[in-house]
DNA sequence: AACGTGATCCC
DNA sequence: TGGGATCACGT
């Protein structure tokens, strides 16, 4: 366990209470963006997603913590009463390092969906897409999900409530990708407005660079 | 039947 | 990893 403040602070030792049941947090979200789903036919690895905050320099995976409020009493002798404090203590850490998003295909969607009841996967019990209807389940984004159990010293077991991140959207897929622009005709414009711009983006399909003048006709 | 789009597969 | 070919299907 680390404690986030300092022991020393404490010149008696302190009588700790658990104030809540601990919770799992995502930390560090995965990055929204960037990353292509795969399908199982594309080969073993589908990548390694990144953390939100993830720099060239600094690279970071998703990560959750355990999190936990503890209550501490201790006597203070010159002010002759007892005093208590909130100290929040993380009881463990986990990243995941080379995640990757494999996608069912959608006439294989319903044996999925089945294999994962099965297997008794559905953390929020949510019946897995029976409300929707898998015909419009969005294929192009999804949230990682959580889970965690701990086991106490005296045996005693806590399975903490499921946790999901933020979404992850398919980069490959043209309604969710990053747009790219690969092309502007202006890069300024009047305070009063009135201007317009031309923006030329991926996905598009990509053409010669058309004069300036032809521009316009030729991107609608 | 041709075309457009998204899904899937291939390199 | 990314671009593009090919497939599937709706119009």
């Amino acid at each position: 366990w680390e404690c986030l403040f300092p022991l020393s602070q404490c010149d008696n030792e302190p009588l700790a209470q658990i104030l809540d049941k601990p919770r799992l947090v995502v930390v560090e979200e995965p990055k929204d963006r960037g990353m292509r789903f795969r399908y199982q036919c594309e080969g073993r690895s589908a990548g390694s997603i990144l953390g939100a905050s993830s720099t060239d320099s600094n690279k970071t995976q998703p990560t959750i913590e355990v999190h936990t409020w503890f209550l501490f009493l201790r006597w203070e002798f010159n002010i002759s009463e007892t005093v208590g404090k909130y100290f929040l203590y993380f009881v463990s850490s986990c990243s995941f390092a080379n995640l990757g998003i494999q996608c069912v295909k959608r006439k294989e969607l319903d044996d999925s969906l089945q294999k994962r009841r099965n297997q008794n996967i559905d953390p929020f019990q949510s019946e897995l897409g029976a409300q929707t209807g898998i015909e419009d389940m969005d294929m192009n984004s999804v949230r990682l999900c959580f889970q965690c159990e701990l086991e106490w010293e005296d045996g005693r077991k806590d399975s903490l409530s499921p946790v999901v991140s933020k979404p992850i959207y398919d980069k490959k897929a043209t309604t969710t990708s990053e747009l790219k622009i690969y092309n502007l005709n202006k890069f300024k414009g009047s305070c009063k407005g009135k201007t317009e711009v031309y923006m030329l983006c991926d996905k598009h399909t990509k053409r010669p660079v058309p004069s300036q003048t032809s521009y316009v006709n030729q991107m609608f």
